[in-house]
Order: structure tokens, then sequence, then C-alpha cells
DNA sequence: TATAATTCCTATATGTTTTATAGGAATTAT
DNA sequence: ATAATTCCTATAAAACATATAGGAATTATA
């Protein structure tokens, strides 16, 4: 399962795609309308800004946005940079693989490994190539709007 | 990610499975074998004991065995059993479904949720129809053996 | 029948991560 | 100046995952 402050994060991102034309929204804003804790809100969005997802106004009328096209926005990008991996073993993870620790026989004649294998590139092959726009419930976000 | 938990279930499950000419295997044994702490195995085994996928023999020269043929045990089982959802997301889960609470809009119409909905089938796709022979090393398991 | 090897069971400890909050500094519009 | 905001670091609280303790019950067999 996702953790809650993968899910805040979706949430926060996919409303602030939705409300495109309002400029700079504030933190208090997303938590009210999404029921996301305000002070952890905060901090995952300053997570976002920093990982380049997101920018920011300080100051009165300031707020969040996005800083490309949902469009350009993966998925995947968020996912991993809020719960890290997509694979469900460390053997078989793209990012942050690991070796298993537990089982004497080699790696690539492993069978638990070569099924968790399969899972991953099951999950990529849905999530690669979404967008937060797929994510979003806009069908109509202009083709260019970056605010 | 799997727990720890999940992985070290899915290892004592493979090599009991294949060393299921050796009668009952001791906790220790397994522990050792496969690099696993042998209280937190116990613990472990005792739940599947539990759920009817291992049976159990105390006293001397006693251990652990399979109940039923590994192709009868399914993987799905023990992920759930050990994990609980496949699912990324409680709204999506066929076996511990939640409803979302964050957004205000009905939940099928969400984008969120259809996306990983899409997700949680690809993995099942994968996953389901998998036994514990799927993920063990032995090719040669007798059609029918039990102990 | 005594002994050793095992599972059984409940409780608890320990550690780690997740979730959430606090509070003040800096920034900005008006 | 004031008010509304982000920024930042620290910390608290809760939940969960991992691991261990220890003794009772069971069983084989010497």
């Amino acid at each position: 399962m996702l953790s809650a402050k993968a899910q805040y994060a979706i949430h926060a991102l996919t409303y602030l795609g939705e409300q495109y034309q309002a400029g700079y929204i504030p933190i208090n804003q997303i938590a009210e309308k999404r029921k996301i804790p305000a002070k952890f809100l905060e901090a995952i969005l300053l997570e976002l800004r920093k990982a380049g997802v997101l920018g920011s106004k300080a100051g009165k009328n300031g707020g969040y946005y996005l800083l490309r096209h949902p469009r350009e926005i993966e998925m995947v990008q968020i996912l991993r940079l809020m719960d890290g991996p997509i694979a469900l073993l460390p053997c078989v993870s793209k990012k942050f693989y690991e070796p298993c620790r537990l089982c004497p026989y080699p790696e690539n004649e492993c069978n638990i490994r070569r099924i968790f294998l399969e899972v991953r590139d099951a999950t990529l092959q849905v999530i690669e190539g979404k967008s937060l726009l797929d994510l979003m419930q806009k069908e109509d976000y202009p083709d260019d709007f970056v605010i």
C-alpha cells in the first residue's frame, strides 16, 4: 500500500492541477479541500518543491504551483519520491536495488526473483508513461498552460 | 515493498517445498539455512499453520511441513496473510476495501482510483494463478506428494 | 521413566518508521 | 506596520515491524 504521505502528495498535486486558473495556492486551502493535516502537508510540499516538481512563493497571496505542465509530471517520479521502490523486493528494484541476503543460490536462477520481476514489470507497464494529468479530474487542461 | 515477515515466509515455504523428502523440518533448520531470526520465524510459521498452510508436529523429530501440494498453495494467499492488501490504495482493494476519505467527488469518477485499479489488476494478473511451486527452485516435485 | 528436542503460546522488548505538530524566521503584498 | 504566507529545523506521538524471552506441552527414544 502507498503511505499516507504518498496519497496526500497525489491528492495535493491533482488539486493544484485542477485549480490551475487560481495562481498561487496556499497550503491551508489544499489541506482543507482535500482533508490533509496542514503541517504534514507543508512538509510534503516542501519536499516536492525541493525535487523540482512544485514552485512556491512566500508572503501574502503566496502559495504553491506546478512547475511543469501536468502532462510532464511523471506519476512514477512522485511515487518513488514519496515511498521509494516500486518493486516488492529489493533484489528486483530498478532504482533501489539491493542483493538478496536470504538464499544461497544465485539471483539469476531464483524463481522468487523471476516472478517478482514479472510483478514489477507489470506495474511499471501501467504507471510508466502516466502523468499527473492522467490522475486529475480535468479533461480540459490547456495544452500549454504553466503558471 | 514486502515486509521482512512476508519475505521470510516465502523463503521458509520454498525451503519446505524444496526439502519435501525430509519429513518434518524443525524451525531452527529453516532459520539457519535461510538466515532468518529463529524466534521471528517461529511466530511466522505459527501463523501459517493457523491459516491452514502448514502442519506441525511437536516433540523430538518434530517440525513443520506443507499441508498441501505446493501447486495448491496460492502465492496470493501468502502475500495477503503476511502483508494485507495487494492494492496500493484502500479504495481499490478487493479484500481490504475502504472508501477514500480525501476527495469530494464520487469514487467511480475518480481518475486516481481508475489508474490504481489498473495497477492492481496488472499485479493480480501476474500473481493470481501462481503457486508455491512456481516460487521454488525444484522442477521435479512429485505430482502427488504430500507428507 | 528420564531426557532431549521440538512445537506452542503469550507476553514483552526494542527499534524504526510514519505521521503529525511546534514555533519562530524570512518573505511579500498592501 | 500588518497580515498572510512559505521556510526550516526540531521534536513529539503513535503506530508498526521486528525480534526475543521463557516456560508449558508434546513426542521419540534410550
